[in-house]
RNA sequence: GCGCCCGUAGCUCAAUUGGAUAGAGCGUUGGCCUCCGGAGCCAAAGGUUACAGGUUCGACUCCUGUCGGGCGUGCCA
C-alpha cells in the first residue's frame, strides 16, 4: 500500500503540478472485494483544489500512474461513482508483495528514533480487592503496551498503585488496633480481610452529620440524638486517629511503616499474582504507587507557586487552566495533597526522568476530567516537556467505559458486591475446562489443563479487546465462552488447524515454507490480500490506542484463512509446487495470527 | 445548572477517522465434498444509523437543536 500511495502521489505531481505536495493519495483496501483489490479516492479531493470534475481527473490519473508492474491495466472502467478509481493487483505483484512481507518482522519497519512511551496501568488500591474494573485496565493497558512495544518503542510500564492518603491511614490505624486488641495476626492477615476492614474504616470514619441535624432539627428524641451524636463524636475520633496516624506514616515511624508494608506486601501479591494468571506483563519493577512520590509534593506546589503557575485561592493552592471552568486542585486549605498532586508529579517523572515522549493513562473513563485538568496543568508548569525539547509530550488517557452485567447494571454479584477478580477467573477457567474436556475425552487432565487455562485467558481479554475502549461493555461469560464466531478461542482454533496440518505435513516429510506463491484462488487472494494488510493495522491501533481494530484484523484474517481451509486442499494440493506455495501461505497466517495475539496478550496453541 | 461520553439488525458489537449497496457474531431458516480438526464453511431473512435541521459531489461519522441513557463536576482518591 506504501508502494501504490507513492505511484498515485506521482501521478497526481505529473498531472496537477499546481494542486500542493501534501495531497493524499488516499489509497486503501477496497471494501468491496468485488470491485477491487485497493481503490484511490483522491480524485474527488482533488476536484476541489483543481476546479475539474472529479471522473475527469480520476481517467487522467489513470493516465499518469506508472505501475504496470503492480496492477492489472487501468481503463474507464476501473472509474466508478463519483471518481473512485478501482484497482486490481497483478497475481505476481500480489505474490511478489507477500513475499517481502515474509520476514521475521512480518513487515513492520522499525523506526529510526524509538521513542519512549510510559502506560499507565493495574492502578490498584491497597487494602481493597480488585475487581472488574482492574481488569480492563490490566487488559487494556498490558495491549496498548504490547503493540507499542511491537512497533520498536521503549515502553516503561507504571503500575500507579493507591498506597497513600487517608483512605490507606484508616486501615492501617484499624490494623494495628486489631493486632494490640489482639483481633487479628499480622501474619495470618489476607486481602479478603483487609478489603472488610477497609469498609469498616470507612464506615466507622464517615460521621453522619445530616442524620444527627435532621434529629434535632425534627426532635426526633434524646434517645435517638444521643446514638447519632455518639456515632459522630466516634467517628471523629477515628478520623483523628486516621490523621495522626498518616502523619506517623509520612514521618517514616517504624511501627507504622511495618504495618503498613504488611498490607502492601498483601495487596501486591495478590494483584501480581493475577497478573501472572492472566499473562499480563506487569510485575514488581512497575510498581510506582503514589507513595513514591509522597516526598516531591511539597515541592511540585512550592515550585508552582514560585513560579507564580499555582495561585492561593481561598486556602487552598490551585492551577488555572485556560477552557476550564474549575481550576486543578493541589493543596487543601489544611496543607494537606490531593491525588492531582500526585498525578502532577507522576507526569513530570515519566516526562523528565524516565524522558516519556508519550504517556498512556489506561484508567477509566470516569476520571476524564481530572485527566484533562492534570494534563493541562503540567503543560503551563512546562512538567509535560522533556529537558531540551522544544514542546510538551503527548499526555493521553486511554479511557474506557465500565463492566456492565447482562441486565446492563454495574457488573456485581446478586447480592451486589463487587466480583473478585479472582472469583472471575476461577469461573472461567472452570467453565472454560469443561467445554475443552467435552470436546477432547480422549485428553488426560494433565494435558487439558493448560489447554482450559488458555481459552479461558483467550477469552476474557479478546471479549474485553474486541469492542471500543471508550464504550461500556458488557461482560457475559456465555457469550465469549460460547467458543462460536468472533470470540478468542475461534482464533486459536484457526491456528490450531494450521499447526495440525504441519504436523500431517511433517509425518509425510514435508516440510517447505519457502516455496514460490501462486494465488490463483480466490480464497488464496483474499487471504494474501489480509495478510498484506498487518503491519498497517498494527500501526493504526497503536496511533489511536484501539485494540479492537487488531481484534477485528484478526478476526477477518481467521475467517479468510477458514474459507481458503475449506476450498484449498494444502497437503491434497494438485501438485508439489501448488502444496508448497499454500504450506507458505499457511505458515505467514499462523506467524501473523500468533504475533498479532501475542499483541494482544494471548498465547496461541498447538492443539485445544 | 454546567461539562464529558454514549444511542447502529431481536441481542452483543463493527464501519479503514468524510467515501460506493451501513458490515460481523449470536439467535432464526436452508445448504456443505468418504479428503488437512465441523470450536468450521456457504447462503437467506433481518436497518428511516434515537429525532429534527444544517454543511457538500458524498454524513453513522462534522455543526446546531431536541429526546433518552451513563458518568463527572475546588478542598475524597
Amino acid at each position: 500500500m506504501p508502494i501504490l500511495s507513492a505511484r498515485f502521489r506521482a501521478a497526481i505531481a505529473a498531472a496537477y503540478p499546481d494542486a500542493g505536495e501534501d495531497i493524499d493519495p488516499a489509497i486503501s483496501a477496497s471494501r468491496r472485494a468485488e470491485l477491487g483489490d485497493f481503490q484511490c479516492n483522491a480524485a474527488m479531493a482533488l476536484s476541489k483544489r483543481v476546479g475539474v470534475a472529479p471522473r475527469e481527473i480520476a481517467s487522467n490519473l489513470i493516465k499518469h500512474v506508472r505501475a504496470d508492474d503492480l496492477l492489472l491495466p487501468l481503463d474507464a472502467s476501473a472509474i466508478a461513482g463519483p471518481g473512485f478509481i478501482n484497482l486490481r493487483l497483478r497475481p505476481d505483484a500480489l505474490a511478489g508483495l507477500l513475499t517481502s512481507l515474509d520476514t521475521p518482522a512480518l513487515g513492520v519497519a522499525v523506526p529510526d528514533n524509538p521513542s519512549t512511551i510510559v502506560v499507565d496501568l493495574v492502578g490498584v488500591n491497597l487494602a481493597k480487592q480488585m475487581h472488574v474494573g482492574h481488569l480492563r485496565s490490566m487488559i487494556i493497558g498490558d495491549a496498548v503496551a504490547r503493540t507499542f512495544e511491537r512497533l520498536g518503542a521503549t515502553v516503561i510500564r507504571q503500575n500507579h498503585v493507591g498506597d497513600w492518603g487517608l483512605p490507606i491511614a484508616m486501615v492501617t490505624h484499624r490494623v494495628m488496633r486489631g493486632a494490640v486488641r489482639g483481633d487479628l495476626k499480622l501474619d495470618d492477615l489476607t486481602l479478603d480481610d483487609l478489603d472488610a476492614l477497609y469498609r469498616e474504616a470507612q464506615a466507622e470514619c464517615s460521621a453522619d452529620h445530616r442524620g444527627l441535624a435532621a434529629v434535632r432539627r425534627f426532635g426526633l428524641g434524646p434517645k435517638a440524638e444521643a446514638e447519632l451524636q455518639a456515632q459522630v463524636s466516634g467517628a471523629e475520633q477515628a478520623l483523628a486517629d486516621a490523621k495522626r496516624t498518616l502523619t506517623r506514616l509520612q514521618g517514616q515511624d517504624p511501627e507504622v511503616v511495618r504495618v503498613w508494608q504488611r498490607i502492601a506486601d498483601i495487596t501486591m501479591g495478590e494483584c501480581l499474582e493475577v497478573c501472572r494468571k492472566l499473562g499480563v506483563a506487569v510485575d514488581r519493577s512497575a510498581s510506582a504507587g503514589e507513595s513514591s512520590y509522597a516526598g516531591e509534593l511539597a515541592g511540585v506546589v512550592e515550585d508552582l507557586l514560585e513560579r507564580g503557575v499555582a495561585t492561593v485561592d481561598d486556602g487552598a493552592v490551585v492551577v488555572r487552566v485556560e477552557g476550564f471552568g474549575q481550576p486543578c486542585l493541589i493543596r487543601k486549605g489544611d496543607g494537606g495533597f490531593l491525588y492531582a498532586t500526585t498525578d502532577l508529579a507522576a507526569i513530570r517523572r515519566r516526562v523528565q526522568k524516565l524522558g516519556a515522549d508519550r504517556v498512556v493513562y489506561c484508567v477509566d473513563a470516569r476520571q476524564s476530567l481530572h485527566f484533562e485538568l492534570a494534563f493541562a496543568a503540567t503543560r503551563v508548569a512546562g512538567y509535560a516537556t522533556k529537558p531540551g525539547a522544544d514542546g510538551p509530550s503527548r499526555l493521553q488517557h486511554a479511557a474506557f467505559g465500565m463492566v456492565l452485567g447482562e441486565d446492563h447494571r454495574p457488573f456485581k454479584t446478586r447480592s451486589g458486591e463487587n466480583v473478585k477478580l479472582s472469583a472471575l477467573i476461577d469461573e472461567a477457567l472452570r467453565r472454560a475446562a469443561a467445554i475443552v474436556a467435552a470436546k477432547n475425552p480422549q485428553m488426560s487432565e494433565v494435558e487439558r489443563e493448560p489447554i482450559a487455562r488458555s481459552v479461558a485467558i483467550a477469552a476474557i481479554k479478546y471479549a474485553d479487546l474486541s469492542s471500543d475502549r471508550v464504550k461500556d461493555y458488557v461482560f457475559s461469560f456465555d457469550r465469549m465462552l460460547a467458543f462460536e464466531g468472533n470470540t478468542g478461542p475461534y482464533l486459536l482454533y484457526a491456528v490450531v488447524r494450521i499447526r495440525s496440518i504441519f504436523r500431517k505435513a511433517a509425518d509425510r516429510g514435508v516440510d517447505r515454507t519457502d516455496g514460490a506463491l501462486t494465488l490463483e484462488h480466490p480464497a488464496e487472494r483474499q487471504l494474501a490480500l489480509t495478510l498484506l494488510r498487518y503491519p498497517g493495522v498494527l500501526q493504526s491501533a497503536g496511533d489511536s490506542l484501539e485494540p479492537h481494530r487488531l481484534c477485528a484484523f484478526l478476526f477477518e484474517l481467521a475467517t479468510a484463512f477458514s474459507a481458503f481451509f475449506d476450498a484449498c486442499p494444502v497437503l491434497g494440493a494438485a501438485s508439489g509446487d501448488l502444496r508448497d506455495s499454500r504450506l507458505r501461505l499457511c505458515h505467514m497466517t499462523d506467524r501473523v495470527l500468533t504475533d498479532g495475539l501475542t499483541v494482544l496478550g494471548i498465547s496461541a496453541l498447538d492443539r485445544m
